[in-house]
RNA sequence: GCCGAGGUGGCGAAAUUGGCAGACGCACUAGACUUAGGAUCUAGCGUCGAAAGACGUGCGAGUUCGAGUCUCGCCCUCGGCACCA
């Protein structure tokens, strides 16, 4: 072996051999246990960034620990090709996207080649080509035959930068998800997929993933999901016992208390009754319509606003009489676009009512603190209590009253019980090129209609206009739109229109199972092997997006029989985001990224930094903020492979911190994980030379010198911790134990020509379990090493090598460090078997000198032993 | 405003789940080796203190022999949602 670690030499070595022999090609197998590990799929933007080299790093780590545990493990990439860079880059520099795309592909394969990762590349997935996006297609006409793909006009989230249309989980919190710009709306005929239809199974379902789904999102999903039960209450409006308002309340208890009926402005009822209204009220609706259209600015509190139409609607409850008006707080989305609004007890509605004068009546009381329910109300009383002013219900608790009074308007018919969520369907239609096209066709005689199942993939042709201006580019290519109606033969126009790029990633791990399937998205018998998927990995900015969307056509794909089980993933990982150090000056707010050679920072004795400057002497300040080549503080992934090699950049992302924390990239970080791994590179060359003959294999009761024992203990202490770390998913800990271990070895003290056999077989378990457990973080040296130190050349995948196997014997020492206390502060240390009995332990450490001191004259109440941890010796006086 | 997560050395973090706070690494300090060092090795490194020792996990209380960990109250930071009836 070398004497140097070489990094670049043997990571280009291993990559030959497990390319070559094909090692994590993944096959079925019969005597193992599979583990399906994924990550997240890569967009294909051309460079890979510290976030995937975090993402697959942790992924790889997952993979080859579960394969030195005797898993038969799958751990498949592909590309998330379709989408709008493609079109930026071919509108920007003329290029085509599919070449764009496809050399993308190409530079990024090589970038994840170089770390080195164990992907099964035969089973990639490309989303833009056609033998995938044929299947897209093929479930859009599954979905359509079951009523679960329809088109409507509807106002859509519009995106004035990117000119795009985004779905409801796209435009969430009302900025881009791309570029993080506010979101306006605008009308638009579009396709949606029906979410809601499996809106309780996405609900509900979370519970199944609670053990397995970081907690924060499952909660986000229940909240996006937003189910709310309550009930429709019928208000008949116009004197007439025909036409009536619906609208939805959690606390129909309340009702005794609606001083009107509120209205988004975009109700029907509007539209029906609006000749009838003045002039002034005209105005004003179109007035609050426009309003809505406008982008939403988070900071800014929106004042209510609205007005009384004049129409009048009849509590079905009271018999009251009261007044309709529009309120711009009032969304047509949710319920039915139409609240009752109650000002004593919302304060929404509280706020409406105080700002237009109208009457606000108490209907609720809290029964341990008695009011007058005349009295004037001040403020809006959302908590239950019991019933007051409310006819034949006054007296009963809110609870009681909720379901009496539900179950009296069914009874009457005019109301049910009601459950409303928030989640709403998902829109695909993007009026884009890059995309899946949608397999529908329009035909005058026949009017709309699915495009054959045996005609399938509508291809994209090989080149249109591309403008980035927001129509379609295919509604330009007369030999794309051009179709013959699949029903009766005639000229019929196609649908130009193309899917979001949510669709290819909402079943792509599915594909890999059965990659080049021709008939099906894949066969379910295969895909019954491989999935769910085990252990899922990504950012959690796709808790509400891709995570829902993916569950949601899990479901579609049960009830089509591809299929059997409901969730597709069984244990989700969040990583956290890797940002970057940036320096910039304070006047111009130029940003500076940290090489050394640019930035010199000075610091006090302790380390702390107090000040930095540019080369040219301004002064520059700090600043933690997201990686990107705008600012200028990205790392790119290459460099850091070709200075430091991949091992030492992977096992630096996995040790800097926590898995799910945010990384602060610190160059100078990754220098310890390079000095890790030439340590052991030195350490195991220095023994080489010995260890190439067989030694002799140690027995359970070999008898060993003090260090060998030690040496032993350690080693075992650290295969337990190391199992158990990767078995709860933390990174950081096992790699900082193997240091542990590493310095042990050096702490034995032990050299090559003195140490005797049994000593030089203790160095060999030590090193050989060592190897095998760095493999998951360093993979290329643990090969080399492994190859070298057990004398075969084919490394731990072709031998079959397992992951150590712990022995609490080994493990334990023969004497322990036991702390000692006084009244809870720690006094002195004693030494003892871990085996000691307690009375033994409580002798010792009574007998001891110290302790001695600080209970001489006083009272020793009770001595406390915690087995092989402490003493706590409690006195008074 | 509502919901969630979190406050531990100069920094990233550990802490066997109520039992020796600060493992491991970075940075820093001193020394050795060296033609050289941004290599390697040795030692030091929570605060105060010469030492003994005292204090120390955002702040304040409580439970306990014992609290970073449990309970209550407050402060701060970071995320998510935004009139969801």
């Amino acid at each position: 072996m070398d004497e140097k670690y070489f990094a670049k030499k043997i990571e280009a070595k291993w990559q030959k051999i497990w390319s070559d022999s094909g090692a994590f090609a993944a096959k079925i197998v019969d005597d193992k246990p599979k583990f399906y590990q994924l990550e997240m799929l890569p967009y294909p933007s051309g460079n890979l960034h510290m976030g995937h080299v975090r993402n697959y790093s942790v992924g790889d780590a997952i993979a080859w620990y579960k394969r030195l545990k005797g898993f038969n493990v799958l751990h498949p990439i592909g590309w998330d090709s379709f989408g709008q860079p493609a079109e930026d880059a071919a509108v920007k520099r003329g290029v085509n996207p599919r070449d764009w795309t496809e050399e993308n592909i190409k530079a990024m394969r090589g970038q994840l080649e170089r770390l080195g990762l164990s992907y099964d590349w035969g089973r990639q997935m490309f989303a833009h080509r056609p033998d995938y996006y044929k299947f897209d297609q093929w479930f859009f006409l599954k979905m359509y035959d079951m009523g679960l793909a329809y088109k409507k006009l509807t106002q859509v989230n519009w995106c004035e930068t990117d000119q795009a249309t985004l779905s409801n989980e796209q435009a969430s919190g009302g900025l881009c998800w791309r570029c993080g710009n506010p979101v306006t709306k605008k009308d638009l005929e579009q396709w949606f997929l029906k979410t809601t239809a499996y809106a309780d199974e996405l609900i509900d379902g979370l519970d199944e993933l609670e053990s397995g789904w970081p907690q924060h999102v499952i909660k986000r999903q229940r909240d996006w999901i937003g189910r709310s039960e309550g009930a429709y209450v019928d208000f008949a409006v116009g004197g007439s016992e025909q036409e009536k308002i619906k609208v939805f309340t959690t606390r129909i208890d309340t009702i005794y208390g609606v001083n009107s009926i509120v209205l988004a402005a975009e109700h029907p009822i509007v539209d029906q009754y609006i000749g009838t209204f003045s002039e002034t009220v005209r105005t004003k609706i179109e007035e609050l319509r426009q309003e809505k259209l406008k982008p939403t600015d988070r900071e800014v509190e929106i004042d209510k606003d609205g007005i009384d139409t004049g129409l009048k609607a009849l509590n079905p409850f009271s018999g009251e009489e009261v007044p309709v008006w529009v309120g711009n707080y009032v969304m047509m989305e949710y319920g039915t676009g139409a609240v009752m609004s109650v000002p004593g007890h919302d304060e929404r509605d509280f706020e409406f009512a105080s700002k237009f004068g109208l009457p606000i009546r108490r209907v609720i009381v809290d029964p341990d603190t008695p009011v007058d329910p005349d009295a004037p109300v001040d403020a809006a009383h959302y908590e239950k209590g019991v019933l007051v002013q409310s006819g034949d219900w006054t007296g009963l608790s809110s609870e009681q009253a909720i379901s009496d009074m539900t179950a009296h308007a069914q009874a009457r018919g005019f109301g049910e019980a009601a459950k409303t969520y928030r989640l709403r369907d998902w829109g695909i239609s993007r009026q884009r090129f890059w995309g899946s096209p949608i397999p529908i066709i329009y035909c005058d005689e026949c009017g709309t209609v699915p495009e054959k199942f045996e005609n399938l993939p509508v291809e994209l042709p090989e080149n249109a206009p591309i403008t980035g201006t927001g129509e379609s580019p295919l509604a330009k290519v007369p030999e794309f739109y051009e179709a013959e109606c699949p029903r009766c033969g005639g000229a019929a126009r196609r649908e130009t229109d193309t899917m979001d790029t949510f669709v290819d990633s909402s079943w792509y791990f599915f594909r890999y199972t059965d990659h080049d399937n021709e008939i099906l998205p894949f066969a379910p018998e295969v895909a019954e092997y491989w999935t769910p998927v085990d252990q899922y990995i990504g950012g959690d900015d796709h808790a509400v997006m891709h995570l829902i969307y993916t569950r949601f056509w899990s479901k579609v794909m049960r009830d089509i029989g591809l299929v059997k089980f409901d969730e597709p993933v069984k244990r989700l990982l969040t990583q956290g985001m890797v940002v970057g150090e940036t320096f910039f000056d304070d006047s111009t707010g130029k940003r500076v990224y940290h090489p050394p050679d640019r930035v010199a920072v000075s610091r006090d004795e302790k380390g702390k930094m107090t000040g930095a400057r540019a080369s040219d002497g301004t002064e520059l300040k700090y600043a933690i903020e997201r990686m990107s080549k705008s600012k200028g503080n990205g790392v790119d992934p290459d460099e850091m492979v070709e200075i430091y090699g991949a091992d030492a950049s992977r096992m630096f992302v996995l040790f800097a911190a926590p898995v799910d924390h945010e990384l602060v990239w610190h160059e100078a970080g990754i220098e310890g994980a390079v000095r890790f791994l030439q340590r052991l590179w030195r350490f195991v060359g220095k023994w080489e030379p010995s260890m190439a003959a067989e030694l002799a294999v140690l027995t359970t009761d070999a008898h060993l010198s003090e260090a060998a024992k030690t040496l032993r203990q350690k080693t075992h202490q650290t295969i337990k911790r190391v199992d158990q770390s990767l078995d709860t998913l933390q990174f950081n800990t096992p790699v900082a134990a193997l240091m542990e271990l590493l310095n042990s070895l050096y702490d034995a003290k032990l050299e090559p020509d003195t140490a005797t056999a049994e000593e030089m077989a203790a160095v060999k378990e030590s090193i050989t379990s060592t190897l095998l457990m760095l493999a998951p973080f360093a993979p290329h040296t643990a090969e080399e090493l492994y190859a070298t130190v057990i004398g075969n050349e084919n490394g731990m995948i072709a031998n079959g090598a397992r992951f150590p196997v712990f022995s609490e014997e080994l493990a334990r020492a023969d004497v322990i460090e036991i702390a000692v206390q006084v009244n809870g502060k720690l006094r002195s240390r004693i030494f003892a078997s871990p085996d000691a009995p307690n009375g033994t332990l409580e002798s010792q450490a009574l007998a001891d000198e110290k302790v001695q001191e600080h209970i001489a004259g006083k009272d020793v109440v009770k001595v406390i032993v915690v087995p092989k941890r402490l003493v706590n010796v409690v006195v008074r006086g």
